[in-house]
This record gives C-alpha cells, structure tokens and sequence, in this order.
DNA sequence: AATGCAAATGAGACTTATTCTCATTAAGAC
DNA sequence: GTCTTAATGAGAATAAGTCTCATTTGCATT
C-alpha cells in the first residue's frame, strides 16, 4: 500500500485531517479495479465490517478531487462513479450491455481539442469524451 | 415553419397522436436558438399564455428522442437540455463563465473515436464529447 | 497523558431532476 | 357524433446529491 500512504501525505499537504473514514474510503478505491459509484463504497465499507455515512463518501469525494486525488465521472444516467486519479489521463467507453468501463487515451483526439476550442477563442479547463457502444460479436 | 409540419410528419409516421402540448412543445423548440432544459419548456410555454406540464415535457422528450427528432444533452451537474435534431450531428463546448454553448463538429475526432472503438472490439453505438472551457481574453 | 478547539462525521431532513400513477381529456378512426 | 385508446395534468414517488446540526475525533499544545 505505498499509494496509500501517497494519498496520505496528498491530504496532509493539504492541511487535511487524515480520519478514520477518510483512510477507509482512500483504501476502498486503491484495491477496487473498476469505478464504483457512492452507494457502492458504503457497501464495501460494510463488507468490512465499518459503518460509513453516504454523506460523509459525498464529501470526501469532493475534497479529494480538489486535492486532486480521485476522478469523478458522471456517465449518462445513472449516479456519478469515482477513481483513483493517480494513472495517467484517460477517456471512457462504455458497454451498453454491462456497463463496463473501458479506458483509453487519444493524445491525437486531444490536440485535436485543443485546436478546435482554441480557433472558437477559449481554453480548456476540463473534457469529457464518452464512448457509448457494444462488443462487435464474430460469427 | 415548414420545419414544424416536417415534425409533424415524423410524428405521424410514427403512429403518435399529433396533440396540442406535442404542436406546442415543437413550436416552441423550433423557435428557441438555444438549448432550453425541461422547466425553460414549461416556461415559454406559459408565456405564450398557454399552460403545460412538467411530465408531458419529459414525457415528450423520451418520444421525440425515439424518432430521432430532438437530441438531449446532461451537461455537467445540471437538468437535461434539449434541442431539435433537425441539424447535422455536432459537440458542445460549454463555456464555463457564462453556460453558454458553443457548437462543433470534428469529423476528424468521429473517425478517430471510430477506429479507437473498433479496435477494443466495439461498435459505437452512441457518444458524448463536451469541452468545458473559458473565453481567451487578449490584453 | 490530558486539554481544547476546529474539522469531520452520521443521521436524517431537504433539494433538485425525473418518473410514475391515475383520473380525466381529447385524437382520430369509423 | 361515437368510441376506443393514447395522451395529459397534477401531484405523489423515486433517485442522486447536498445541507444541517448535534456529536465525535484529529491533532496541536500543554
């Protein structure tokens, strides 16, 4: 676990209180390999044994994305689904059919971005790319 | 507004009743350049003196969708916002000062999201690609 | 080790967005 | 005009997320 002692000192440069719920939480997301949603870490939470308040996940999530410690993705519909934000950036595709999240990046689709905002006279601050589909099936 | 009556079409052709919120709902998105969310809906439609309610706007909306004549957006944390589809595809960059939308359209970023897609194994079925940035102010 | 204060928490109330229910209305076929 | 059934309105219900406030707990200081 020494990404879990990162995000530790992640949170006391931040002048943040390393809590009980806090650790817990930091740990849940450092061994889950998918993208669980709020109601999901409280179960994990109880899967351990450890009462854990949805609000308390809510509010932890925010102060870690200011520190910039986890992601937030908000995927069509449904609630918003949070990560560990210590890989590189990546963009999401989603299986209609499970709802399996695959990552992948584009430095390309990127530039590409940047270049499009920058002729309409802004800069980025944040995207969103989401890729929507199903597993082509060879028959 | 012979892009009223093309609505109408579609409508028919679908095997839907065309209703008097349904006229109404088109009018109205017919003559807003913007991207009204359920609630503005309702209100230009009490503004034109003429009540409408909350459910048969997303109720609509759901049918519309499903003949393919209006698109819904969920921008970052707000209502859904819908606009008609009678315009070619495009994306969105949102400016994040003023919530303004800014259209594009990249075919280069379509093919490239294509071939990203086709080699995890997937056919898009659908995607979401938004830019959220500020206005580049020259001092 | 004990103390004190501010930050963090839990539980539930609240808000916002959206869908559902069901009694009533009104398209549109005959 | 009548009849059938889809569509509507109004408000209840649900879902995601935020807020409130009394209580707890880090942790800096003794």
């Amino acid at each position: 676990m020494t990404d879990l002692s990162r995000y530790e000192r992640q949170l006391k440069e931040a002048g943040l209180r390393l809590t009980g719920p806090r650790r817990l939480i930091l740990r849940i997301l450092t061994e889950s390999g998918d993208h669980p949603d709020a109601a999901e870490i409280v179960q994990r939470a109880t899967a351990r044994g450890t009462r854990l308040s949805l609000a308390t996940v809510y509010r932890t999530m925010k102060v870690l994305e200011e520190t910039g410690t986890v992601e937030r993705h908000a995927f069509q519909g449904g609630p918003a689904r949070f990560e560990k934000a210590d890989r590189a950036h990546h963009d999401h595709l989603i299986d209609l059919d499970t709802g399996d999240v695959v990552e992948f990046t584009s430095p390309r689709i990127e530039e590409l971005q940047r270049a499009i905002a920058e002729e309409l006279g802004y800069e980025i601050v944040d995207h969103r790319l989401e890729l929507y589909g199903r597993k082509i099936r060879c028959e």
